[in-house]
Formats: C-alpha cells, structure tokens, sequence
DNA sequence: CCTTGACTGGACCGATCAGTCAACTACAAT
DNA sequence: ATTGTAGTTGACTGATCGGTCCAGTCAAGG
C-alpha cells in the first residue's frame, strides 16, 4: 500500500504542465528532472526515453480529459444538443484555467502534440489519432440521439461527428493563436450548428 | 540587373520545406545549410537568426499562399458561396501535391506554426495571427456578399468569417493527425454550412 | 591599379541535448 | 545477517544546437 514513490507521478505532471505550455522539443529532459525535484538517473529509470515519456504524458492527458471534460459534457441525463453546449462551457473554463498561470491560452494539449509531432513519430501520431477518434465517437452517439429524438434533422453522423471534432480543435487553435479566451467564448457554442449534409450523387 | 544571387531564396525555399515537412525546432541550421548547398557563414550574413529566418519563412509561405489559394478562390467573378468550395477545393489539391512526396499529410503550415510557437515567441504568434486575421477578412467580405445578394440568411459575419478560418485550420489538422487526404475531401465542403448565428440577449 | 563591400568557406564556441552508468541507500524477503 | 531489488544520486558522454568569427574570393567603381 502507501505511496511507492511519488517521483513517476511527479515527473509526469511536470512534463505535461511544461510541455502543454510550451512544446515538445522545446522542453528538455534535464528542465523536467529539475522543476520535478529528480535527478537524470531517476527520469531514466521509470521511463526509458524522452518520446515514452511523452506517450504516458498522453495518457495522462487522455485521463483528466475524460473526467474533467468528456465525463460531465457527454451525460446521459442531459438532453443531446445541450451537451454540445455544455462541451464548450467546460472547455471554456479549463482553457480560462490554464490561461491564468502564464496569461497565455494554450489551445488543446492532444492537438498541440499532434501538430508538433504527427509528421515525426508515428506512436504519438497515433496516439493522438486515437483520442481524436475517441471524441468523435462521443459527438457521433450524441448527434444519433438528437436525430432519433427528432431534435435534429437527419446529417450524415459520421462526417458531422468527426467536423465537429475539428471544428473544435481549430477553434481552440485560433484561440491560442490570438492569444484571446474569448474566441472560444464567441465561437465554441457555435458547435452545435456544425453540419455536414447527407450526401447526394454528384450535381452533374 | 540579373540574379544578383539566389542563395537567399535556396535558404528560403529549403527552410520552408523542411520547416514545414516537420518542425520549425526539429529542423536545425545546419540541416538548412547543408540541403540548401550553403555554409553556415552565408546563411548568417543573409539572417541575422533562426527565429529571423522563420519570420522571412512566413513571409514567403503567405505570399505563396495568396497567389495559389486566396486569389484564385476569391474572385469576384465567382457567386460568393461558390468562392468557398473553390477554396475547399483548391486546399485539397496543394495538400495532395505535398502529401506525394514523402506520403504524409502536412496540414497548414501557417497552423503549424502557430500552434508550435505561439506560446513561445511573440513576433511568430502575431505574424501567424495576422494570417488568419487575412482569410478571415476575405471570408467576410464574401458572406457579406452572399447575404447581400440573398443567398444566405442574415448570420453575425465576423463571428461567422472567423468560425470558417477555425474550421478551415480544424479540418487540416484533422487530416495531418490521421494522415488521410480523405478527411479533407470529406470536411472541407462543409465551410459553406458553417454559421454562426446572430446573437440575441441571453436565454434569461 | 586599388579599394570597397557583398558574399563565401569553414573552423570554432559555449551551451545544451538525450541518454548512460556506477555507486549508493533503503527496505523486504530469506 | 545477508542478499535481492527498487529507487536515488549526480557525474559524465558524444552529438548537436544556434551562433560567431574571420580570412579569402570576386566584381564593380574609382
């Protein structure tokens, strides 16, 4: 029982808040060992490399996504479409958390990475794709309700699920790109106008 | 009179290339020098700096990008709404085009930079924020257009310009994250249905 | 012919990079 | 008591980083 060791978990949260800051290459093994209170040897001996650390970052990142903004946006008790509403309010309010430290928006850490690293490692890449995926899912099940309840007409759901995922990560984007919360403020809650039509055959 | 020298515009050309192919930090002088066939000394008598480099590297990507995509898509000549599929249309092919070579979906190497520097160096952040503040003033313009001709219902333009620019940056994202050129094909169309609509006083 | 100054070639710099390693400590099981 | 093992300490390595420096080249202008 007890606590082993705290020193993974310490690693760990110094590595995601200084990488989500700031980015990937730029934060260096020795600047996490120093502001976790770890030496090099102790880095090296719960992760065998920079790029694994940053896979289990990934997961940490994944973990206090679901609980703190995919768990309470995607309730069942709560009607579909408010849940969109409700995504966006949450994501407003991490954002405007992390914001606070630096007065800097930092924009979604899954797609800070992505955009970072997709070219470069295929396993981050993947990794990202993956939880990218995940959230489509959520929007996908979200938006099959709403069209069964007759709350939305019918869309094509796959292709809307997965607009909606962008959309969203481009707001987030533009945001740290202008270095302004309230571009998610005024845009996010447009999230729930997102829609790609069925497709028909070809005009001709 | 003549090339009075192109080794500014080789640094530039293979900067950009590399940069864009994967990282502004990944990407070294050296590797710089070396593919565009230049020494170290040339390259700091034509940029005072790496960060420099990547200014003038901006530069040239949105002058590019303005006579392949802006001004081919933004023709006047063309009904408003029209402009945007052009646009969808046009992004997928650039993207095709450096996707072939080495088989990996780039995205939009102005996000791309955004997203990797704009936490970290003010003149990047803004210069890349002046970017989209661009698209999103043509993107304007055109609505304003469709609405004034009766194409599209009364939406908040701004709102509605910089949403596309959020979805447009979201979609590229997307397609580099899962390295599919079809995430494109897919989306992009769906620029035309983006709308943000006009604000009324809150809901009580 | 001589100077000037833009440009080139390339050695070199201190700093930092990811990663290694051997010695050490603390505790658990035998 | 002894050994095994998980974890810690911190010096160290070779490579690479961005950047400096300067002697040399060359064409144009006087």
């Amino acid at each position: 029982m007890s606590a082993p060791t705290d020193t993974r978990e310490r690693i760990l949260a110094t590595a995601r808040n200084l990488i989500y800051a700031r980015s990937y290459t730029d934060v260096g093994v020795a600047e996490i060992c120093e502001r976790a209170g770890v030496f090099k040897g102790s880095f090296y001996h719960f992760f065998p490399s920079k790029r694994d650390l940053t896979l289990a970052v990934l997961d940490f990142i994944l973990a206090e996504t679901k609980e703190r903004l995919l768990d309470r946006a995607f309730d069942p008790g709560i009607p579909p479409l408010d849940r969109l509403d409700r995504l966006a309010e949450l994501a407003y309010g991490i954002q405007k958390e992390w914001a606070a430290p630096g007065g800097r928006v930092l924009g979604c850490p899954v797609g800070n990475l992505a955009t970072e690293l997709a070219t470069q490692d295929e396993a981050i890449r993947a990794a990202t794709a993956r939880a990218f995926a995940r959230l489509q899912r959520l929007l996908r099940q979200t938006l099959e309700e709403a069209v069964d309840s007759g709350a939305l007409p019918a869309v094509d759901l796959d292709a809307t699920a997965q607009a909606m995922v962008a959309y969203f990560e481009g707001v987030l984007m533009l945001a740290k790109t202008e270095n302004d919360l309230k571009v998610i403020r005024r845009l996010l809650p447009a999230l729930r106008h997102i829609r790609v039509p069925i497709k028909q055959s070809r005009k001709k």
